[in-house]
RNA sequence: GCGGUUAUAGUUCAGUGGCAGAACGCCGCUCUGUGGCAGCGGAUGUCCUGGGUUCGAACCCCAGUAGCCGCCCCA
């Protein structure tokens, strides 16, 4: 029986893009892509799913993104049937089995006919049963219950606990758990959340350290995280990126790429149009620092948590670090108390951070160093830094309260975190989406022309009209002919009006060429040109030329 | 994950416990091969979904879903 049902929808938190607004993302990525290679920087593309591990130990553990908002499941579940078979008959001396096994082709199931007790029963092993029975299962369950069989379906523990049980029970299925797992050689997978990770990854793998080579990498891809949407915020959602990272003997580590990234990062968002930025940057120290600091920032909070907020007491106990940029009101002088990161800089780490500075004043590259700025991710050390546009307040941000529009650091551990080699680095990512969302708001609250934005399709050079079905035909021929000459053409339908061609035309191409019959027999076009209503006789020969002007 | 708010034509949005609306867009005619203007006409709806209250629900109530805003977190 057909079920009516309602139309499917893009799941909760992803979108389209449709034209002409996809114009823009060509813009800002063709822009992003010139700047990259002008910095030397050649595109990486990793694979948009990795082993959950990558993520779990360079992102880390504790941090929300992994804990909590990860893509993730078990791929290549293979079904151990002879071990759930095996275990199954161990425990059941009372069966005896009857005739050879089976196993059915649709898919692996193994089944048995066996005694149980004196009970003619059709033992049934799945390892990965459907939540409810399914078809194939009900039919079978039919034909053993009109032969007077007992069907009893044998599972997993781990999924019987998932089984719509009162489906199998109204049916009359027996079922019977087994503990174990009785898969083999699963791997779990994550939708990449985040792309730092797969492209150190990457690295490693194909050891790119080997050839003493600094590695420039930018990428442009989706990325995934479940959290709840919002604006500027989707679940499947894109980032602008690059990667610095090599050897220490290529210059990984030297404050210059630092400045270099950062400046670049200025750059592009000037090419790109964006009002307003602002760098922020802070120095978290290495590895040792950073811990040094946890601990102590943890010390210095205990005394003086309970006067804190809600979130930031429990910041407090599980990332200390965050409470530093809350930004409730009220925690503000106390927070403006607690120990300063800059403090417990080892003195590579502060003579490092000195020297990104100063070469940022030297490019005149404007910035503010923010003592608070903590990054959310575990493998940032030393150099981290965010660029802002103005908040929900301006509202030419487009951002709400959302208003990073990327952020980054240096993670000189990272590689070492994934089982690589020493590769110190700097990286960023740009959230493509939320830069469009304020450019788009930024043209808005300027009222600049959409046109400003790219979003209006340039129009075409030709609109071909035929005048009846019967020149279909031959106006696709003709706009072949031109399309191949390098013209951007559109051809109408001859079964329009010519007075509905004329507005068509209007609409997407700076010419129309009229094709009739008289047209079709002369070889002598009559073309109209919209900006000046102009009207004219070609000849074919000349047609392309005279319809690129 | 939590709180708030919204959901009606292709689009932007009115609307009231009693026939489903406007503007723009779309289609047709005035106007058979000459558009933009104008006039006239037309089509388009699961009024988010599912329950409930009611003689009667797009409207009131409950639940769900999705968008948006704030929080959390982050790009």
């Amino acid at each position: 029986m057909p079920t009516p049902s309602n139309p499917l929808k893009a799941v909760r938190g992803t979108r389209d893009l449709l034209p002409p607004e996809t114009a823009l993302w060509n813009r800002v990525e063709s822009i992003a892509r010139s700047v990259f290679s002008r910095y030397g920087f050649g595109e990486i593309r990793t694979p948009i799913f990795e082993d959950t591990q990558l993520f779990a130990r360079g992102v880390g553990e504790e941090t929300d993104i992994v804990s909590k908002e990860m893509y993730t499941w078990e791929d290549g579940l293979r079904e151990d049937l002879a071990l759930l078979e095996d275990t199954w008959l161990e425990k059941h001396s009372d069966a005896t089995y009857v005739g050879t096994p089976f196993e059915l082709e649709t898919r692996p199931i193994a089944w048995r006919l066996a005694t149980i007790n004196g009970v003619e029963t059709f033992v049934e092993f799945r390892v990965l049963p459907e939540i409810s029975p399914d078809f194939e299962v009900r039919q079978r369950f039919s034909e053993l219950k009109a032969r007077g069989v007992q069907y009893l379906l044998v599972v997993p523990q781990w999924k019987y606990d998932q089984l719509n049980l009162i489906g199998y029970f109204t049916l009359g299925i027996k079922l019977e758990p087994l503990p174990g797992r009785f898969v083999a050689k699963s791997q779990d997978i994550t939708l990449r959340p985040e792309n730092t990770a797969g492209v150190v990854r990457a690295y490693i793998e194909h050891n790119l350290g080997d050839t003493g080579q600094l590695q420039k990498l930018f990428y442009i891809g989706p990325q995934f995280r479940r959290e709840r949407p919002q604006r500027g915020r989707y679940r499947q959602f894109w980032q602008i990126g690059a990667e610095v990272l090599g050897p220490i003997t290529s210059g990984s580590e030297s404050p210059l790429r630092d400045a270099e990234v950062l400046e670049m990062l200025a750059t592009l968002l000037d090419e790109l149009g964006i009002k307003g930025w602002r760098l922020e940057l802070n120095s978290v120290g290495s590895a040792e620092d950073r811990t040094r600091y946890v601990d102590i920032l943890r010390q210095a909070l205990a005394p003086i948590k309970h006067q804190l907020c809600e979130d930031n007491q429990r910041r407090a106990e599980t990332n200390p670090l965050r409470v530093l940029d809350s930004k409730d009101p009220n925690d503000q002088a106390l927070i403006d108390g607690l120990p300063k990161i800059a403090d417990y800089l080892d003195e590579s780490s502060r003579q490092h951070f000195d020297a990104v500075l100063s070469a940022l004043a030297a490019c005149g590259v404007p910035y503010t160093v923010n003592p608070r700025l903590v990054r959310g991710l575990d493998y940032y050390t030393r150099t981290t830094f965010e660029f802002t546009v103005p908040t929900s307040a301006d509202p030419a941000s487009g951002l709400g309260t959302q208003n990073a529009l990327l952020g980054g650091g240096r993670y000189d551990g990272l590689s070492e975190m994934l089982g690589g080699p020493k590769a110190p680095g700097i990286g960023f990512a740009i959230g493509e989406d939320r830069l469009i969302l304020t450019l788009q708001a930024q043209a808005a609250a300027k009222d600049l022309e959409p046109r400003t934005l790219n979003l209006e399709p340039p129009k075409l050079d030709a609109y071909i009209a035929p005048l009846g079905p019967e020149r279909n035909a031959a106006a696709l021929a003709l706009a072949r002919e031109l399309r191949r000459a390098g013209l951007s053409v559109e051809v109408g339908d001859g079964a329009f009006r010519l007075k509905k061609s004329f507005e068509a035309a209007d609409r997407v191409a700076r010419h129309i060429v009229i094709l009739g019959e008289d047209e079709l027999a002369s070889r002598i076009f009559t073309v109209k040109t919209f900006a000046t209503g102009l009207q004219t006789k070609i000849a074919r020969n000349e047609l392309a030329q005279s319809l690129r002007a």
